[in-house]
DNA sequence: GTGGTCTAGACCACC
DNA sequence: GTGGTCTAGACCACT
């Protein structure tokens, strides 16, 4: 499924956790998508199974994912009644990431059609 | 000059980072300009020096002032590269916001209104 | 682990990145390595533990080390980018470099002389 | 003979000594070559002749120039007895930069040759 | 006056 | 325990 980096001092419990969220913001794991099972990850990665458990309960803390006790694990719905903090923080960063791009040059036209083409991902697949 | 957010969590010395990048990236600085000195920010601010100057010296670093000593600090002298592969680069930054955005639940037009609101700034005018 | 010169001019923290910096460059630490905590090289170093801080933070902003809170700060991936235009910067300084040494009164041999040493030096070993 | 930028706001002196200092160490000028009067080049920079004065004490000062009474100024000679601590410093300088040259993938053969390079440059003048 | 360095000590969140 | 922020205050070199 993916590669732990020993080399990585990052325990490796984040860098599941930095993996799945990655899968999911794009777009490659969706809504409802079943996640494999710890036992079942514990073994394919070759590490503890508390390991991954240890990711998994991260990631439903943070939102990204679902357990439902004796089913398993699944990517949660988007919606996710948006926490204004987090959405103000984002804000923040774009419009210091767009001010940058239109600073080094970057038409108008390209910013938008860069998030025309995010906002259109996921319909396509 | 500006405001503190006690309430944000980000560190002080960041939010005054983030205001100058702002304000020069805007343009609402240019190119030399003088900016207030340490110990005139920190007063103005009622913050400790110290803390001003770390915020300078993070500012210089990444290239916005430059600092005299016994002169003052001054906005540095922009290079406007337009390097593709630094577009190419901010480009891959925004996709990964704009993501991250989408899933946090942010509607398109409400990131579409704020890169239309950064690029209505002022700007060398 | 190192000792400080005080007789030296440049502020303890240079010094402190500076060694850093060759430790990593010359591979005598490697990527991941977890290098002495904050408090650890004030203590041995019997200087303040804010400017170890200080010359941590800056290894962090260029891209030496991770510093990841209540873990500890380690030695950051390496990205070998053998990137011609990186080298042909590095080129450029190298010129500027010898000319002024050239003009300061360095033989020729004795600039030689330095870079074989540190192609001679120890490297991933 | 060369131009001023308005735009830095470094000193106009500093500028000008800036500029001497390339002129010389890039062997565009060499030991013994005549410099503009400090009239002269006033009036043709078009600023005050007081600030060529102190461009010229600072230069003299720092061993780049020799000003004879009633005869001009001329480029130095270039034996000027090494100060230790100045070369120590670029050695030091010149080590770090060859470890990251290394470092990013730059042959011995390559470094050496720019080294040579230098050292043949002005001859061939 | 200016930027810059360093110390001493407090406090925080996280693990 | 860890990294990180902030304050308070001393000192330095330079203009």
């Amino acid at each position: 499924m993916f590669n732990l980096n020993y080399g990585d001092r990052r325990p490796l419990y984040i860098q599941i956790t930095e993996k799945f969220r990655e899968l999911i913001l794009t777009g490659v794991m969706n809504e409802g998508d079943k996640i494999p099972s710890v036992r079942e990850l514990a073994a394919s990665l070759a590490i503890n199974p508390n390991t991954i458990q240890k990711a998994y309960k991260e990631l439903e803390n943070s939102g990204f994912l679902l357990s439902v006790p004796a089913k398993g694990s699944f990517v949660a719905p988007v919606k996710r009644t948006a926490d204004p903090a987090k959405i103000e923080e984002l804000r923040r960063k774009l419009r210091s990431l767009v001010r940058e791009m239109r600073f080094a040059g970057a038409e108008r036209e390209v910013v938008l059609s860069e998030i025309e083409s995010v906002y259109k991902e996921e319909k396509e697949i």
